[in-house]
DNA sequence: CGTCATGTTGAGCCTCCTCAATTATGGTGG
DNA sequence: CCACCATAATTGAGGAGGCTCAACATGACG
């Protein structure tokens, strides 16, 4: 069955979050579709009101906004396993939905708003989902408490942290980024110009790599301290044994 | 039964998630206490692990965070209706809990985890918190889009709009808001300094009250084009419907 | 070998911060 | 009713970080 192929970041991350291992395959076998994207395409429109769900199975992408003068404005990125549009699947559409846009080449599986109702009657995998909910918005918290406050090189040595953890939860340990400068603005709210000397001060500490051309990240620990980045917040794999307590006493 | 006392924010809050009025009576029955808190007293402390949600009933709160130098990070404003810490229930503390802090005199209704877990077995219910959870994130995306963005008159003036459209929403329409300057600067993350200024400049545009002490605002229209406030974004009440409609569909 | 997107550099300006001092305001005890 | 105190609000002056504008470099790709 090719809704298989690319999966395992999906059980990691479903398992992670406290989900029996049936529930996961159920949730595969709702796939019908699974699509792939070229960087830089986008995975759903800003218009976009097809009722169905994405889930990022390879690749990396960025929810975003656009401003009236027509800068985007990055809100957040997707690591393989996690879902791309669950908020609209939530609040159907009571927002002006945001668009995702594939930042490298993706692979994206797709599950109808019909099936995922039926999905949802499992209590596990509910309880599941919304706990994903929940550590994107930890995310978001973390972020309010950097932009906006913090220093420049804070707020792009936080952001390059966070995608590192993020990334590295599922397996993929490569200290490269697939970031544009302007990417790095965009989520960070600088200026392209302003990204790119703190990233020139952030190779001059010897924690950037001075290759131009690529965001890749040589002392992780000393980017950290930088940013004041504290990994627990985001260490989903850890929380394993909490979740399955707790499942065990609901159920 | 006292924990029909000043339930009735929370009831409109959960119709307008599409919760069934019965859900909210079994809701309402797990509530064994009720606290009350001045103002600047600590509902929920920093290192607080109790395991037991909090509903607010009357009365502002905000939950924060503490930077190393002692400052305080404003997270969220919270209203009656809204529950106060539904995250650290759905993710089990898996980080360092928010602190909350009543902003006036406030009134908070106490559910014990494990009832919640027996309350959650009803998905009507479990999705309205769910909603509720996305809701808040979507919150904090449009936050996002302000905070180290916009100038400090738009990050000031939207803090305003959001928090009178919520507050209005159950139907407190008061123009006058509970916040001293300083809660201000540390919800926008400007300085104290500039958040009076910036407060001084609207008050000059007719858009808040010349009165000291009190933040009041006399031209929502106006300080809503100032912020860039789109209140779709946050209008519950008119989605019962949509809620409605879905809940229908999947039983 | 031209074109386009990304990355780099310089200069001037503007917003917001910090530090420091002063003025309400409200509460408390005498 | 007043002296006193803590907190909040206000004002001024100087400085720093980040922005804008504008040019130029570099690499990818056809």
């Amino acid at each position: 069955m090719f809704v298989h192929c690319g999966a395992s970041p999906l059980r990691l991350k479903l398992k992670s979050l406290g989900a029996p291992a049936d529930d996961v395959d159920i949730l595969l076998r709702a796939v019908k579709r699974r699509l792939t994207f070229s960087a830089q395409e986008n995975v759903v429109g800003e218009g976009d009101t097809a009722p169905q769900v994405r889930i990022l199975l390879a690749g990396t992408t960025c929810s975003y906004k656009r401003k009236e003068d027509g800068g985007r404005i990055i809100l957040s990125f997707h690591h393989p396993g996690e879902f791309c549009d669950l908020h609209r699947y939530v609040l159907r559409d009571s927002e002006p939905a945001l668009a995702v846009q594939a930042l490298t080449d993706c692979t994206v599986a797709v599950i109808d708003y019909r099936d995922m109702d039926g999905l949802l009657s499992r209590p596990t995998l509910a309880s599941a989902l919304w706990r994903a909910s929940m550590l994107e918005t930890a995310v978001y918290r973390e972020r309010l408490t950097r932009t906006g406050r913090g220093t420049a090189i804070v707020r792009v040595a936080y952001l390059l942290c966070e995608q590192l953890e993020r990334r590295g939860a599922f397996g993929n340990q490569a200290r490269q980024l697939p970031f544009s400068q302007i990417d790095v603005a965009d989520a960070t709210g600088l200026s392209v110009v302003h990204v790119n000397r703190t990233i020139q001060t952030l190779r001059a500490l010897n924690v950037l790599s001075p290759a131009t051309r690529a965001i890749e990240v040589l002392d992780r620990k000393q980017l950290e301290k930088i940013a004041g980045f504290d990994g627990r917040l985001l260490a989903l794999p850890t929380l394993v044994s909490k979740w399955a307590v707790q499942v065990e006493t609901n159920g």
